[in-house]
DNA sequence: GCGACCTAGATTGCATGCAATCCAGCCCGC
DNA sequence: GCGGGCTGGATTGCATGCAATCTAGGTCGC
């Protein structure tokens, strides 16, 4: 990890992520190199490394962007999201054991602790119910005990946290999407893959109709760039 | 497409899934540089987007070999293919034009007229059968009209050329093979994406059936190198 | 005789120079 | 005045040299 190449990978990751770089910015493989104090070979690596999983886009011999998202991208990607976080919760439910259930109860659990929906945080502040979150999701596709599928679900999950959308969500949908965490929990201690997968699919499906309906308005309205908050 | 890095990365590709390349096969930067008269820096290109690819595994420091699949591994990308797919189908369903459904008519029929099992073809000749396959799996996942669905699927069903296994198929796994293909021809006409759905599911899992048997059998008894036949 | 250390070879990782390609602006012709 | 072609600057793509790391073999000590 102390290798050059990655962490060019993990600070040009980091600073898409959390909108240092913007959508559509150019990312030079000279100015990369010259930010972080390096030479051209491991940007080069870092920019298509990011590029298959989607984060820029690369263009022959007309160097790397920050991808930017359509609606029809975000739509696309929350579907695969649905059927594979689905997948990953229905599998889960048949091995998960009652001290990992017990961690995603606490997770759940404390996701409502911090909702700033709820008054527990200050308003906008949705650092940690969005960190809880990923980890809430990443324990279950964990517990489903598939390399393949934690694989081909990595690419698809830093979608959400370009977006930043958490912040759009109204206390209605936070609620839903708390009641959706505690009954997925109780899906997987009750061993019952089609009910866990049937929720797990129902909640992101209503993340991304939030995500949709947010990026809506940012279409007609004015984008608020607000640096906190990540969707589901 | 003149660029080497691209020459590079399909001919490696067409090597491994050939078997040319073994599995577990090095494949060092300098070796195939000279094989294929480039320099290093487009071969390591190659190799990191095969490992991203998941066809070879990169070490750190410590070069790059021909991945080699475990059961657990096929059975994990079966089913995600399954489900995504699945999905393809479903979509597809939806938008499919009677123009593409009569060439998926078309290419299920000619996979019938190639099937050695039918004495169309030399014994053990499956690769018109296999190429045709493929096309029509292809032909789905593009009527879904899901960039992001089609990028995902990508990765996934190489393996299947790899193992080669269309030659492990029985006669009669073979026809329900070509039943399947048929019924979901007639759900997408239909404009049925359940049906489709559920149809191109039963589908891939039959044929991760096949695998998986196919590959115990290769565990116990010696495993033939049959050079044609490339599975669902 | 056996095991740990140490050294030598080989290979990957990084840096940098050069060639090829692309884009922008300008100039020329109509 | 306007469009097409062309040249200059900049950037990516490729090749290669050097340093760091790992593996394998041998040697020394116990």
């Amino acid at each position: 990890m102390s290798q050059a190449s990655d962490r060019v990978y993990t600070a040009l990751r980091a600073g898409i992520l959390d909108g240092r770089y913007g959508f559509g910015d150019r990312l030079g493989e000279i100015e990369v190199a010259a930010e972080l104090g390096t030479s051209r070979t491991p940007v080069r690596e870092a920019l298509r490394r990011l590029g298959s999983e989607g984060l820029v886009e690369v263009l022959p011999t007309r160097g790397a962007r920050v991808r930017t998202w359509t609606a029809q991208d975000l739509g696309e990607t929350y579907e695969l999201r649905a059927v594979l976080e689905g997948l990953g919760a229905r599998r889960a439910a048949g091995q998960v054991t009652p001290e990992v259930v017990d961690e995603l109860a606490a997770l759940a659990a404390e996701m409502v602790t911090v909702d700033p929906s709820l008054g527990h945080r200050p308003p906008g502040d949705f650092a940690d119910l969005a960190a809880l979150n990923a980890r809430f999701h990443a324990v279950i596709v964990g517990a489903a005990g598939s390399d393949r599928l934690a694989a081909t679900l990595a690419g698809l999950v830093q979608l959400p946290l370009v977006m930043r959308t958490y912040h759009r969500y109204t206390p209605a949908a936070l609620a839903r999407s708390h009641a959706h965490h505690h009954e997925i929990v109780d899906a997987l201690r009750a061993g019952d893959g089609a009910w866990a997968e049937s929720v797990m699919r129902s909640h992101v499906l209503a993340a991304r109709a939030v995500l949709l309906a947010s990026h809506r308005d940012d279409a007609t309205g004015a984008a608020a760039t607000d640096p906190e908050g990540q969707a589901s």
